[in-house]
DNA sequence: TTGTAGGCGTTATCAT
DNA sequence: ATGATAACGCCTACAA
């Protein structure tokens, strides 16, 4: 390291971490530009009140010695970090890496750094001591709350640090948040449905019961149907996991008993449960789709790489993950701005697997 | 939490916007307790050097007005955030975020949090500013080289910071990394290839020629086939990039041709080229794995939710995310331990794709 | 066992 | 236009 001023204090316990990091301060900086340390930070902070000569010089240095600002200092003054919290249930799948892809980029782009914090992890360690909402280094939060028993939901509406939610509409409880229009989306894929195949044959395969999404959606698909006239029977709405097995075994279940009675069409809570239906039915000697219509949810990556393709109702996780980046700096710039809630639009893409003649 | 309206209660007539905006500090603790704040501090870092009755006191009032250390005032003196910054070449995928899931999970069960970053972001905003792997803010940055022209392999080697290199073995240039068996997973499918197959008619289809994966697996492949006494013809070797496209692009200009001399042997760069030439060539009504047997590499979960199901190389990413953390805090620990390069094992899964009669 | 006081690197409020 | 200097909240020798 070229830096100089390493001669530095001898007070301070000296451990290896602290050792190396003996970085340049602005001290150093007004020593050598010959100036106080308030020129320095007004030259990065407030160019306009210094000369033009003064500043070149100070700028000069600064490049030269390659100085950069202690944000510990800088955030115990400002008290901001730039940097935002985003508390995901778990973080795996391509759900949740587009989310955050989107939110890092939206972040990034606004001078911010993202830090991630997975829900349900191991309870040992020091985790508690930094652990949930309360860590004070971040400027904001966004926590994403896709069940109703989630502990961060109390969390969310108590912490005093700003925060928006993720998937849940509490903006009556005063606060922000970013959902996707699930019933705009099932509807659009029961239409779709019912545009060939007869309501009494169309059933909803969903995720958890507890799962908000996975509730709306079920809700949203009962209501459409019932708008065109179809009286839905309590067997064509059911809830389990979202994993292809779970597909599968409602499939196994359900379909071959169905099919004797012409084409049925399955609207599934997530890609990976329709993958699972898709392939029971496949296993069974059903085509699809001419005998099961089968149309996923999210979108993701794997309904176009599937066989036959995926249909499946487009979810914006990306956009989901930018909207909370803005709504969270939002409110970090303006703590009394107005309550929001922010509705991305969900759409249907129609593929192979539920295609009518 | 922590910084709560509940936390001061006494007259209270404070504003909304005080009383929100107010953590409690050292200073409360120390008066409501009536002890001096190094009391305080003592109770928290070093209980042993308070008596009993004391600190029995002061963590009642800690809890009581729900006090917690300011990490900017901590870090100004401790010079550490407990916070790794982690730099991906690009946040998307099973394969990304199974990294992530593998590091969050060891960093929190350290007492660390995640700061994640990707590379290729807008340039706008100020990111400039904090950008890199110069924030001052972690205490250490794992980054991914992947590819032979990344501007942040000068930087880790340059950084003061302490920093583990994933993907790259940097370890003779003092730098800690950890990389995967590229190699043995390669050798491993070659063989499997092998059996059942003439080496003659086995190809390699891999990803772009600079990523590091794909040069190695290349390198390996044909290595693997040479032991076994093949001469290994140009085209045997491919390069292009990590998508289906190119997968099945590959097929379509080689595969035809190729079948009707026997059974062909394809090994792909990773999962989604393989399922791409799976796929042009169930298109060109080629069985799988009669006459085309096929091995992907990732062993993401596409691999196992295809039909038919794709053997591939599994790579252990959670475990390279978990090891990357492991290494990093280790180095802040003891900055002069010895350099490290931790290489993770691979091995074959193998699924229908490539089963032999 | 406990208290006092100096300093970590900034920003911001005064003067000059 | 520039320079002292007081916070910010915490940790830690050093005293008592």
């Amino acid at each position: 390291m070229a830096r100089g001023g390493t001669a530095k204090k001898a007070g301070v316990k000296s451990t290896d971490a602290a050792a190396a990091r003996a970085a340049a301060s602005i001290h150093d900086v007004a020593t050598a530009a010959r100036v106080s340390i308030a020129t320095v930070s007004r030259v990065m902070n407030s160019p306009h009140l210094v000369s033009a000569k003064t500043a070149a010089r100070v700028q000069e240095v600064i490049r030269d010695i390659g100085y950069a600002p202690n944000p510990f200092a800088q955030g115990l003054i400002t008290r901001s970090s730039r940097v935002l919290g985003i508390a995901l249930p778990d973080i795996h799948g391509e759900f949740y890496s587009e989310l955050l892809r989107g939110a890092d980029a939206e972040a990034s782009g606004r001078g911010y750094h993202l830090l991630v914090t997975s829900e349900n992890k191991g309870r040992g360690g020091k985790g508690s001591r930094n652990g949930g909402l309360g860590f004070g280094l971040i400027d904001g939060v966004a926590v994403m709350i896709a069940d109703a028993d989630n502990s961060l939901s109390r969390a969310a509406r108590e912490t005093s640090l700003p925060t928006v939610v993720l998937d849940s509409d509490l903006h009556e409880r005063g606060v922000d948040s970013v959902v996707v229009d699930n019933a705009g989306g099932t509807r659009e894929a029961a239409r779709h449905l019912l545009s060939g195949t007869r309501g009494e044959r169309l059933f909803f395969v969903g995720g958890p019961p507890v799962n908000f999404d996975s509730q709306q959606r079920a809700a949203a698909f009962q209501a459409a149907l019932r708008e065109s006239g179809v009286s839905v029977r309590s067997e064509q709405v059911a809830f389990g996991e979202y994993t292809p097995e779970w597909g599968a075994s409602w499939a196994g279940a359900n379909l071959s008993k169905e099919a004797g009675g012409g084409p049925v069409g399955v609207l599934a809570g997530n890609d990976e449960i329709a993958i699972g239906v898709l392939q029971a039915a496949a296993d069974r000697g059903l085509r699809v789709p001419e005998q099961v219509r089968i149309v996923g949810f999210d979108d993701t990556r794997l309904a176009s790489l599937i066989r036959p393709r995926l249909s499946s109702v487009r979810v914006p996780m990306a956009e989901v993950g930018a909207a909370a980046v803005r709504l969270l700096v939002r409110r970090i710039d303006d703590r009394s701005a107005g309550i929001e809630c922010v509705r991305l639009p969900t759409s249907l893409v129609v593929r192979e697997s539920s295609a009518t003649a």
